[in-house]
DNA sequence: AGAATACCCGAGTAAATTTGTCAACATTGG
DNA sequence: CCAATGTTGACAAATTTACTCGGGTATTCT
């Protein structure tokens, strides 16, 4: 696997969010529930994204977290990166260890492993959290346009 | 890291194999000293690949081994695939597992993956060791155009 | 034949990473 | 106050990585 559950887990806990965003803020033992994350460890997730400055927190009781920012001011990317570190297949290809892959422009393996990154960023980076929640009405809509409104609700309470 | 050594050592290994195809087998020492990779290791390394039917081995003294195929007919994809085993950003995306998430038609993080493991796919299915052989012969020429041609070869030997 | 060379195979393993668990504490709403 | 919720840090089992090692087998050269 390419990510780890970090990367996995983060990903559902933010889409959740997305998904009330505007609404107050949302416990963790709801999105732990919903996405079907152990709590325990989505609180260490949600920590780190809280110090990225993608998420806060509201203390006490009837709090929880929300989106810093607009779900379309999110990038996949921008929670990849905060849990995973860089999605570099190779160490040569990172930024900060340009200088440590000592024949960088003669080695060959380099340029297969830039491809990647950049095809892998092109995804990542031109995708916000706002995409993926456009991606989810429509689904449900195409799905059950005939069904009542309040059914909707209650199925996406049911999403992974 | 996206990918482990395995992967990364595996198509060095390769493309070593690459440059010297069609001049008899090269002894796994050669390519572990030239591509600086541990040699017990690769050694596990390339029986996974001979298993694969990407490369070939001749025992005894001057064995070695090579590929089993053209250099245009073996594909990033064939190297990798082999020794990291799907690249799959998550396992929901495997084929053999596709049953396994339940949700697969609801989860929108699922679309994510899908959309890493396609573009992964469009750069590693179409790059072939030819392709890397190639570009390191341009590399050499525009790089060495006034010198010698058994320059050439010696610098070739020092490429991780 | 015998030595050198090379591949084959399976066991073991130290270190790092992953994937959590747990407990104590701080803060807030009612 | 007290119940709900976030905060923090320690701990740890399980897995994976990245090898090393040792002995065995096969082939070729001289």
């Amino acid at each position: 696997m390419i990510l780890s559950t970090k990367g996995r887990y983060g990903l559902k806990a933010m889409f959740e969010l997305g998904l009330h965003h505007g609404t107050g803020p949302v416990p963790l033992k709801v999105i732990a529930e919903k996405q079907r994350i152990p709590e325990n460890y989505l609180e260490q997730l949600i920590a780190i994204l809280r110090k990225a400055g993608l998420v806060r927190s509201v203390r006490g009781a009837q709090g929880g977290y929300m989106l810093m920012k607009q779900p379309e001011n999110i990038t996949v990317a921008d929670v990849l990166l905060t849990l995973e570190g860089p999605l570099a297949p190779s160490e040569c290809v990172l930024e900060s260890e340009s200088s440590s892959c000592d024949n960088a422009e003669k080695c060959i393996t380099r340029t297969v492993w830039e491809k990647i990154l950049i095809s892998i960023h092109d995804v990542i980076d031109g995708m916000t959290l706002q995409d993926m929640i456009d991606d989810h009405q429509k689904i449900n809509h195409t799905e059950e346009n005939d069904q009542q409104e309040n059914q909707n609700v209650k199925e996406q309470e049911m999403m992974l």
